[in-house]
DNA sequence: TCTTACATTTAGAATAATTCTTGATTTAGA
DNA sequence: TCTAAATCAAGAATTATTCTAAATGTAAGA
């Protein structure tokens, strides 16, 4: 696994700057999500932090991840009342989920678009976050039918 | 309470025609969701149903709407993990949440704007829904500040 | 170093929305 | 009217998540 500095020098003091301590818990639970990047929940985190560090809980996996995205680190993703998904990408995206496969895929806002100048918003209204789930089909299962 | 069939004539038919009845529970149920369009959840639902139709069980409400659902007469609305929110406006639209007084409003898209336009989709991907979710203040809650 | 305060981890209990199960009721059509 | 299928209703079951309380770890100051 590549070392979780590599990929994001600075979350450490991410980490501290919000007050909070960089536990080994939480350096493996962020280590897991950098390493595969696609959207488990925290049951199959809990699943891949254990093989490393077998004596962990999953009530630690909800607290670190809780930490985490607290901190910025990582994003919440949810798909209907599915298990809620955790992703470390944090340049602006959407996501997109095959109803087939049931991959999720991050998918980037194009260049030279603005949240506020795709939908009509009220004036006076300010928009702090924006989920943006899409759901179809990828290319692979669109290929198979 | 506005009749139904005022505001959707023809929904009569979109229940049958998915081959489900129009019960007397479906019809209130519906009626609710038109009467006050403020995004209620199952719960509330049956709280407001409950005053009209006191025998009427959460069992009855939570298969009622996912009847509607499956008609294609009412869509849900999720806003992270809270309950599931039921709302009867079928015209293309995503929905802006107030983080400060929980309001839930219909946001339209744009006229000339696509979903394909926004988001830098891979070649060979096809949507088929989109559940798009801004949160922030509203125009009220701005001006208190 | 020792102490104190506080953060964190952990296991298991608790919670809450939703689904499932089962039996009763209703309805449409023969 | 009769029968089969659809629907309703009550409560049990499920599941993701949060809460609780006790144990452990850590940083900072005396």
């Amino acid at each position: 696994m590549k070392p979780v500095a590599q990929e994001n020098p600075g979350y450490a003091e991410t980490i501290s700057h919000n007050g909070h301590r960089l536990t080994p818990q939480r350096r493996e639970v962020y280590e897991v999500l950098l390493a595969q990047r696609d959207h488990p929940t925290a049951t199959e985190v809990f699943l891949r932090t254990k093989q490393r560090m077998p004596s962990i809980s999953l009530a630690t996996i909800y607290n670190c991840l809780e930490t985490l995205v607290e901190c910025g680190l990582v994003k919440q993703v949810n798909v209907e009342r599915d298990a809620t998904r955790y992703c470390p990408n944090l340049t602006e995206h959407g996501h997109f989920m095959c109803e087939r496969c049931g991959k999720i895929y991050d998918v980037p806002l194009l260049a030279s678009k603005r949240v506020g100048r795709t939908w009509d918003l009220p004036v006076g209204f300010t928009v702090v976050h924006n989920d943006i789930m899409l759901r179809g089909a990828c290319a692979d299962c669109n290929k198979g039918t």
